[in-house]
DNA sequence: AATGTTATCGCAAACATTCGCAATAACTGT
DNA sequence: ACAGTTATTGCGAATGTTTGCGATAACATT
């Protein structure tokens, strides 16, 4: 059995039905290298299969965002997607300039969940979080000297 | 000089028209007690002026909130806005059950956004900041014995 | 007050995303 | 293997938001 395979076993574990579309979608963004655009995915997945409607994609990435297949990543405007990392969670770090995204490890938002909770009783959602800003490489870009 | 006139001066002063159209809508978030949605923004403007356009709404509250008058809070999947807390500039709380908008003070981010910078040079954007989660009175209610 | 410049408006069309629904096909139990 | 159940698909239409464009009106200059 593939590992994509074996990911799409638990869709039915949890009573979803393992239909080809959902393999195709899967196979897509498993083989980008990076997180992908919504139309990314669909024209990929539209050239193997080309009854492949965009709808269903989008169906599809969001039933596999909630089972936790993949992760979403707000990129600009648009959401993107890429398989969740299964050994280790992550948040983003998104940069505005270069739209890199840049993994962040959950502890560094451990003290700010427990200063929400502890002084307000707000229980944030942290399953994944991105946040947007400038990368050091592009800030450097930025504010060079001329030379 | 009222002051709803008097924070559209600002504008003029970057170079923007005031227009009645921009009058209004600034009005209308102004009364509002709360953010208000896109559409309830423009409901309640058509109201005062027939030809005002769904558009121009939206137009104009991106432009206010470049400008820095209204601050976008994203409630559920939809945007809403409200009138910038000129004294006190703040970030949400936003909880997901009931919808409402707790401030939360920019010192509760301060030892994040040093954490980012510092770890990884990533310069967070917190000109404003919206956390999603679940807020105390939800909470209470949602695990509340059923007697 | 009249004139010229151009930001802004209203409208219609484009775009991204979601929804409703009838037909299909994945799964279940036999 | 077959038949029944129902989740899922593809399609088209609905929704929310943005954009292109010609007409208008706000502002600056005279």
């Amino acid at each position: 059995m593939t590992s994509y395979e074996q990911l799409l076993q638990e869709l039915r574990g949890q009573g979803h039905r393992l239909t080809p579309q959902r393999l195709i979608i899967l196979r897509v963004v498993a083989d980008g290298a990076r997180h992908m655009g919504v139309d990314e995915v669909f024209q990929r997945a539209q050239a193997e299969y080309p009854y492949m409607d965009l709808a269903t994609v989008y169906r599809t990435l969001r039933l596999f965002k909630q089972i936790g297949l993949v992760t979403e990543v707000a990129i600009g405007d648009r959401l993107h997607y890429e398989l969740t990392d299964p050994g280790q969670k992550h948040h983003h770090m998104v940069c505005r300039v270069c739209f890199g995204a840049f993994n962040l490890s959950p502890h560094y938002l451990e003290e700010f969940n427990q200063t929400l909770i502890g002084e307000f009783g707000f229980a944030p959602d942290l399953d994944h979080f991105t946040i947007g800003g400038v990368c050091v490489n592009c800030r450097s870009e930025g504010s060079e000297p001329s030379t």
